[in-house]
RNA sequence: GGAUGUGUGGCUCAGUUGGUUAGAGCACUACGUUCACAUCGUAGGGGUCGGCGGUUCGAGUCCGCCCACAUCCA
């Protein structure tokens, strides 16, 4: 073999070079039609806003080991890639994009606001998926799906009539969390609770028999929306009240004091006012005690025009009109005292701003129905989550899953299927014709809103693959075998894609959920806009190369938080040069030989260490193999590492040359036997590594391999299985492992170089034949002495 | 407040079902440029495995309590 490689690699001449090679022949399309066993991997789709974070890195390089592992193992690999419309962050960048160009998005139509829209999906769209390209992943490119996609939207209309049809979706009038800043309702988890400073107000309602009852509040401003006051009815401090009628102060309201267990009274004064309207707790009193809820706030959170609330607060904004109202309180001396307390406040995660309690009409999936299928089918473990101790967590959510408001007063999304007639009545239909039909031929208004993106994005598992459709994808991929994702979205979008798929596709629609840790900087902070400390995947890729990151990627141990640093990257280009040189090392050991032709030596007669590094390389294989299979890309990189860098380029590679410096020594079987096993060994060590550092593997297959087997790709080249013939007796290399530590030992102690020739060199008289030519090779002796100890002569140079 | 996780040399982490002198990378010390590689090699220093107690012939590994930190929920 006459192969030369360059002294250096230029890192990202070479990927871009593969990259556009793999692009151009589509390797990774899978094959509905083979016989093969197949693995399916949803990519978690990235949302059309932005850029390629290293979350997507993460998510993407770990998903494409697996999958390029599986793929030359012999599966048929579908991954599935595409985007997401994030709903509420998408519009948000697309108004403020208007804004920008001095556009008014509150003028437009809802045509013109869609067509935006549109228009900024088609140009930034597909920016991540692109930028995923450069870093060597493989998912079936063709079959990118958008989750508004047409045939993706019909899988959500389908659905939503279903599950309305089944009872399982339902419209109703209820408090639920609104953000004043997006004035939209959001969901549980779209609520961030920050604990604040604030303060307890005590201040006191005038009874209207006389006298005064005292409560406790933190929020005085919706006092007009009072409808009781509320004392346990075991208080015997207060019991006495219960019955009587209390005046809302500054007003000449009178509301009733009630009994209800909510008014604990060992907080603030025992007796608590109930305003139904902005409290979730007051709203369940309300509910026991028939009162009716009334709203006295604006939906960007002002006090409204309601009839009780005073003139002079109308149209304040919430926080305004409780500092008028408690000066206004202490003016009529009912204030009792304010004292500080820590409270709890819910944010908005979008909106960055408190949400209220807004009693509206809203569309709720009955989670809690959904949940039990779905909470089964993990008891019984047909998903694994890794690592294992996420069981608890989603359990603990599931059993206690609150319904899901699914309806957004947002305008991109999925248009909710649903009309009404001037009655109010609502028809729920696939098509505005059918809805119609169904109202006996009224004229019909379509409902505003659009669905929470997680709606479409928990369909995501089937709906790729064509449902409702009865394709031949979906029989054949579903349920999926993996998912790589960030914990973030356990609940978002897991546990809602497990319940869509027990209810849709009465099955799970994976089996193992991998959640990995977080991205954070060299000092363990996470990374954040705010703090600058992020760093951009592919800034890094192109200091050290998409290789190189991927090579780091590989050392997240399963579910836990990974340190981004140049220089953990830098390791990685250090294994690349590394295993350029090895292999440049190799070559020019084989320039004579050509494994078309060669003698052939079975590896029984080969020389022991040879034997002994093939049988090492079977030891890593298992290895390896066994942590793939586990998802543990941590220890399987770590198993090639120690074989490649520490078994083969320290030992095996150092032991050998002698017999290619001084051939005179050895017999010509001796050499050819070391190049068949170079030769082996180097393709194995590629082989491993393919998933990993897919570029600088395949260039080197390439070079090196592809004469000689044939095929297109290294990537589709069976992955090395541990050989049978490679299992031959090397137990006493330990001996000659001691022996050549000891020699090196004593050339430190006696400042002896490493490459200085030993004229002769003792061993102990026990010391196996068989080793004897290995040891005099290795520690590069003109001649073996046996003797009581190791000891050794050197070579004087006269020079 | 509840749940879960983490705590191993200066730093970042491995450590499979409890079993010989606890490993790696980075950093550090000394030496070395011998024709794969100084993005390297050889040799070496450095750890009472958070603390206390227990089970065991034997515990970083199992159990209990405590401390610190992180995350999620309230």
């Amino acid at each position: 073999m006459n192969i030369e490689l360059g002294k250096n690699i230029d890192t990202r001449e070479l990927e871009t070079k593969i990259q556009k090679f793999w692009d151009d022949n589509h390797f990774w399309d899978n094959d509905v039609n083979s016989d093969k066993k197949s693995f399916c991997v949803m990519m978690p789709p990235p949302n059309v806003t932005g850029n390629l974070h290293m979350g997507h890195a993460l998510d993407n390089v770990l998903t494409d080991i697996v999958c390029r592992y599986k793929r030359m193992d012999g599966f048929d690999v579908l991954w599935q890639p595409g985007t997401d419309h994030a709903s509420i962050a998408t519009q948000l960048l697309v108004e403020r994009d208007l804004s920008k160009r001095g556009i008014n998005p509150h003028s437009l139509s809802l045509e013109e606001k869609l067509n935006a829209a549109w228009t900024w999906k088609a140009d930034k769209g597909g920016q991540i998926i692109n930028q995923l390209h450069i870093l060597g992943v493989t998912p079936v490119w063709k079959r990118e799906r958008f989750t508004m996609d047409e045939g993706l939207s019909r899988a959500v209309t389908k659905l939503f009539v279903k599950m309305y049809n089944e009872g399982l979706i339902y419209r109703e009038k209820r408090l639920v969390n609104w953000c004043p800043k997006q004035q939209t309702s959001v969901s549980d988890l779209e609520i961030d609770t920050r604990e604040e400073n604030g303060k307890f107000y005590y201040f006191n309602y005038p009874l209207k028999d006389g006298g005064f009852v005292e409560i406790a509040t933190t929020r005085p401003e919706t006092l007009f929306g009072d409808k009781a006051i509320a004392i346990h009815p075991e208080n015997e401090k207060l019991k006495h009240l219960i019955g009587k009628m209390a005046i809302i102060p500054l007003t000449d309201i009178e509301i009733p004091i009630i009994a209800d267990e909510h008014a604990d009274p060992e907080k603030g004064t025992g007796a608590v006012k109930i305003t139904p309207a902005h409290d979730f707790d007051d709203y369940e009193v309300g509910l026991r005690h028939n009162l009716e809820p009334l709203c006295i706030l604006t939906k960007d959170a002002k006090l409204n025009n309601e009839s009780v609330v005073p003139e002079k607060y109308r149209g304040m904004d919430r926080y305004v009109a409780r500092k008028a109202i408690i000066e206004d309180l202490e003016a009529a001396g009912l204030m009792v005292k304010i004292e500080d307390k820590i409270i709890p406040t819910p944010y908005s995660e979008r909106g960055g701003v408190p949400v209220e309690p807004m009693l509206s009409d809203q569309w709720f999936v009955d989670a809690a129905t959904l949940a039990q299928p779905a909470i089964k089918a993990v008891e019984e473990g047909k998903i694994k989550f890794l690592p294992e101790h996420r069981y608890n967590l989603f359990m603990a959510w599931m059993k206690n899953i609150r319904p899901w408001t699914i309806s957004r007063q947002l305008w991109w999304g999925h248009h909710i299927p649903a009309w009404y007639d001037d009655e109010g009545n609502v028809y729920v239909a696939e098509t505005e014709e059918e809805a119609i039909k169904q109202s006996g031929g009224k004229t019909l208004t379509r409902d505003k809103d659009v669905l929470d993106t997680w709606f479409s994005s928990g369909l995501w598992p089937f709906s790729t693959l064509g449902w409702p459709d009865e394709t031949l994808e979906l029989k054949k991929y579903y349920p999926t075998d993996l998912l790589y994702t960030g914990a973030d979205i356990i609940f978002f979008w897991v546990a809602r894609m497990i319940m869509m798929g027990m209810y849709v596709m009465g099955d799970v629609p994976f089996h193992t959920v991998n959640f990995h840790g977080l991205v954070r900087d060299s000092k363990g902070q996470k990374m954040s806009k705010t703090k600058g400390n992020g760093t951009d995947p592919l800034d890094s890729v192109s200091k050290f190369g998409a290789d190189a990151l991927r090579y780091w990627i590989a050392t997240a141990p399963i579910g836990t938080d990974l340190r981004y640093s140049d220089d953990e990257v830098k390791r990685g280009s250090k294994l690349l040069t590394k295993l350029w040189n090895a292999s440049k090392y190799v070559l020019m050991n084989l320039t004579d030989f050509d494994p078309k032709s060669a003698q052939q030596i079975p590896v029984s007669e080969r020389f022991i260490e040879d034997r002994w590094v093939l049988s090492e390389l079977n030891k890593a294989i298992a290895e390896t193999r066994r942590n793939l299979d586990k998802y543990d890309n941590f220890n399987a990189r770590s198993a090639i590492d120690t074989f490649f860098w520490d078994i083969f380029c320290d030992q095996y590679l150092e032991f050998i040359k002698d017999r290619f410096w001084a051939p005179e020594k050895y017999s010509n079987e001796s050499k050819i036997s070391a190049q068949w096993t170079l030769f082996e060994v180097l393709r194995a060590i590629i082989g491993l590594y393919a998933p990993f550092i897919p570029f600088i593997t395949e260039e080197l297959w390439q070079k090196i391999y592809k004469d000689y087997e044939g095929g297109d790709t290294l990537h589709l080249t069976q992955y090395p299985i541990v050989k049978e013939e490679y299992n031959t007796d090397v137990s006493q290399m330990g001996i000659a492992l001691d022996i050549l530590k000891n020699v090196r030992g004593l050339r430190t102690e006696r400042k002896v170089g490493n490459g200085a020739k030993l004229e002769t060199l003792t061993i102990p008289n026990d010391t196996p034949e068989i080793l004897h030519g290995l040891i005099k090779s290795a520690a590069r002796a003109n001649e073996i002495v046996l003797g009581k100890e190791t000891d050794f002569v050197v070579v004087q140079n006269n020079e």
